[in-house]
DNA sequence: CAATTGCCGTACCGTACGTTACGGTTCGGC
DNA sequence: GCCGAACCGTAACGTACGGTACGGCAATTG
């Protein structure tokens, strides 16, 4: 009960602190600017974001507070554009529980994959040990812990249905995590060329899936 | 007859390029002065080597060209400190696998884990997009790769003790890497705090070799 | 039509940092 | 005891960049 009252629908003047707010059109076409820079060529520098995104610095100050929100709201708003592909909820059979894994272990290594989602990281990374740094929180939070508590449901859903069996759904998680993504995002991180094709992703996450109900299979012996 | 002929055994006086040469005890005390600001704040600057070195910025140029030169030479060294562990090679039965599985996999996250380790990643992928930077290989060379070459011979002994089965040792080698690092690696690298105990290091590593033997053991039902 | 608002383009300031230059000191060889 | 090489400490230079200020323009408001 602080909140502007009538902000009118114009825009939120400054979009800093919790993030909350939703970006104009416009602001989102500076922050779609700052995504190409960073894919480009890493940091961007305030100039280099107001050259390609035709406006002043002055603006971007106004509007994103300093560097740090600017970044922070890119961050954001590539991690709104990324959600999705939640599980088909009815009939969940064997085959139906493969699928699904398949299909979250090959979505999530075409993202990890994804020039955006490198250079993203990419900063967040170097950027964690300055003081006062949340970006790796906030792609933590959209990347890794977004992707787990999307799949829990399902591993939890498989284990009512009988067909897994595990304690503890985040270490089921967590294994699962490991054999999807094996050395991939570390490799690229670094700068290794081996991106993986889209026919790699396939067969990839087929094997993830298939060693994943290996161990926590329940029961049958279907893996093999 | 551009060189000084004689230029006695004191030191080479530039250990640039190829990064063949090894670097003096004067050389490697300010290449651990390196490691160790890169610990304590990232990126250092060449002001602050050399004051933390106690040496003159001139001489840095000398020995190290530029500071790109310093960073890869760092990175060399703190490589050359790593390497241990390979595996007994006398007796290679159930256990003795199992147990060299669970010290490669604890060795591995210990390294992963390490402050320097750490340190030099965030560097490392930070630098990777900009031109003509070879810390990211180096990096993997000496990381991920080189445990790659120690453990296959492991995996293969075990296949050919009737132990493993596997047609590809790198595909099976990258499934116990997943196993093993899971998302510790990335979740560190981007400020996560959740930095694993001893304890919680050796009871993952035998999980995963656990899980590992579930997957690539031949024909005995040992796993479980 | 005049005043206000929002924003672009550009110039500008202060600082941090890579790199170079220089005077002074130590030390091994003659 | 002298010479030269290696090296330390520090100052200086050029540049890049974050952040600020200002003039001008177009659209909106009254």
């Amino acid at each position: 009960m602080n909140q502007q009252t009538t902000l009118a629908r114009r825009e939120p003047p400054a979009l800093r602190e919790g993030g909350l707010k939703e970006p104009t059109d416009r602001q989102q076409a500076v922050l779609d600017a700052v995504l190409a820079l960073m894919v480009e060529g890493g940091e961007p520098t305030m100039s280099a974001v107001a050259r390609r995104a035709s406006c002043s610095k002055e603006t971007l100050y106004k509007w994103f507070g300093d560097r740090d929100g600017l970044l922070a709201a890119t961050v954001q708003w590539q991690a709104s554009k990324v959600r999705a592909g939640n599980y088909d909820r009815t009939r969940l059979d064997a085959n139906a529980l493969r699928d699904s894994l398949e299909a979250f272990a090959a979505n999530w290594l075409r993202v990890i994959s994804s020039d955006t989602s490198l250079a993203l990281n990419r900063i967040a990374i170097g950027n964690a040990t300055k003081a006062g740094d949340h970006l790796g929180g906030i792609v933590l939070a959209n990347g890794r812990f977004a992707i787990g508590e999307r799949l829990k449901p399902l591993l939890e859903a498989g284990r009512e249905a009988g067909l897994l069996a595990f304690d503890d759904a985040e270490e089921a998680f967590r294994t699962f995590f490991g054999l999807a993504g094996r050395d991939v995002q570390i490799r690229l991180l670094l700068g290794d060329a081996a991106r993986p094709s889209e026919t790699d992703i396939r067969s990839d996450a087929a094997r993830a899936a298939r060693q994943f109900l290996a161990l926590y299979g329940a029961g049958k012996p279907s893996t093999r």
